[in-house]
DNA sequence: CGGATTTGACCAGCGC
DNA sequence: GCGCTGGTCAAATCCG
């Protein structure tokens, strides 16, 4: 028990506030969905509140941002301004994108000493993309066997990553980076930095389903110790509730892994696994397999099994949609359990399902056009969940009724109704959601 | 009192 | 086959 460090609690979102960094790592696909992006972007690690996670979609994982626009990236655009993400070049940019995607070989791709200025570099090109939450995140596919290799312990991360407590620039870097198949991701990986190689035993996902599994992995901040029962352990919270059921030490970590169920609907198969990065203590890697088989919680308050983790006091300060400056971060620490709207550093959004080998082929097509998109940085079919417009609300839906498999379906089963829009917009009084020209498809 | 957490035991897959 | 390890179960305990 003491040296459980490693609670927590977030869906595939992955949420950073506008003031500070956080790293974050996204990974999802199985052993047959070897495409796939990843990418990084900054957030608030001391920021982290619940009540962020509250009213907003969720992927088929649990995620509620997945498909809504960053609000980071406007609110760091006007906090951050040019400290952060000026500078660039976009040449330099994608002079380092493509030595990364096409050889890693190299690690003067991402040498400490230059890591921040290549991450300003890349988040300035990502930051052509308006309300490109996903310009933030890494996705990537998680094998079973590289599973264990918790991205948070990926040079990556370290590299091109944010620190915790001050912001660096995050890093966008081609899918194909990750795509590279697992040579490529552990070159890069190898490259990097020090890295921890995955264990065969940690097979133990694959062959407890019996079938590959498709996961994804979340690499988030630990926000500070505030909201746990008794260990004063730091459990980030999402709209999902969960419910421990298990706890193991894991061999060559000093932490151990939680392990969470869904208990926001029964029958729900959903599960995360929390646990601390290896190399970076004030990282969580969260690893969510199957998905949730029921819609989302519009209110956490409403659910039935609410973890006892997310602290009530999640309503106060933190619920109120706060543009947080980073010079406020500090302050906000003995408020980080709760996810404000404002605070969420980056969202995720990924068809996986167990048993969706198709879905794997189509989210890889999705995946490839998404790169192709942001490449020219304007995600086409990237849409942002919230609108300001109901009408293009309307028409977003509409099209989401179209689209079966999208995630968004998930996100939002029954669609937006006026007063649902209403409570959206309420949630987000400074349209950081909004994303005027972001009308495409879902992401 | 209901629900969440803790924690030791149990089970199953994999490597040797 | 055995041991190791990860994942899950379930009783005890805690908390609001």
């Amino acid at each position: 028990m003491e040296n459980y460090r490693g609670k927590g609690d977030l869906n595939d979102i992955v949420r950073a506030s506008g003031g500070g960094p956080l790293s974050c790592v996204i990974s999802q696909g199985s052993d047959t969905v070897p495409t796939s992006s990843w990418q990084q972007f900054p957030s608030d690690p001391l920021n982290f509140s619940s009540s962020a996670m509250e009213g907003y979609g969720l992927n088929a994982f649990g995620d509620p941002f997945s498909s809504i626009s960053d609000p980071l990236l406007h609110e760091l655009d006007v906090a951050a301004g040019s400290t952060y993400f000026s500078s660039p070049s976009s040449a330099d940019h994608r002079r380092i994108i493509n030595n990364s995607s096409t050889t890693v070989d190299d690690a003067t791709n991402f040498p400490d000493s230059t890591t921040t200025v290549g991450q300003s570099k890349l988040f300035e090109e990502d930051m052509r993309s308006p309300c490109n939450i996903f310009s933030r995140i890494q996705i990537f596919p998680v094998s079973s066997s590289n599973l264990p290799l918790s991205p948070c312990d990926s040079p990556i991360m370290t590299a091109t990553g944010v620190s915790l407590r001050g912001i660096k620039a995050p890093a966008v870097l081609p899918s194909d980076m990750i795509n590279a198949k697992t040579t490529s991701k552990h070159r890069l990986i190898d490259n990097i930095g020090p890295v921890q190689i995955s264990s065969p035993r940690n097979l133990g996902i694959k062959r407890r389903f019996g079938k590959t599994q498709v996961k994804k992995v979340v690499c988030i901040p630990a926000p500070a110790a505030a909201n746990s029962r008794s260990s004063g352990e730091v459990v980030p919270s999402d709209l999902w509730a969960w419910r421990k059921y298990g706890q193991k030490p894991i061999k060559g970590s000093p932490y151990p892994r939680g392990y969470y169920r869904c208990s926001s609907s029964k029958g729900c198969s959903a599960r995360k696994q929390v646990e601390r990065s290896r190399n970076d203590p004030n990282m969580l890697v969260i690893t969510y397999t199957s998905e949730h088989n029921h819609p989302w919680p519009t209110q956490r308050n409403a659910l039935a099994g609410s973890t006892r983790s997310q602290p009530s006091k999640t309503n106060n300060a933190s619920s109120a949609p706060k543009i947080i400056n980073p010079k406020d971060e500090e302050l906000k620490e003995s408020s980080n359990d709760s996810l404000s709207p404002t605070n969420v550093a980056a969202v995720v959004s990924s068809t996986a399902s167990a048993s969706a080998k198709e879905e794997s082929e189509d989210m890889e097509k999705k995946l490839e056009m998404e790169d192709g998109e942001f490449a020219q940085g304007i995600p086409q079919n990237y849409t942002p969940a919230l609108m300001a417009d109901s009408q293009q609300a309307e028409d977003f839906f509409a099209e989401l009724d179209e689209i079966e498999t999208d995630p968004l379906n998930q996100l939002f089963p029954h669609g937006f109704s006026q007063d649902e829009q209403k409570e959206k917009k309420t949630t987000d009084p400074f349209g950081l959601f909004g994303c005027p020209g972001n009308n495409g498809a879902s992401f």
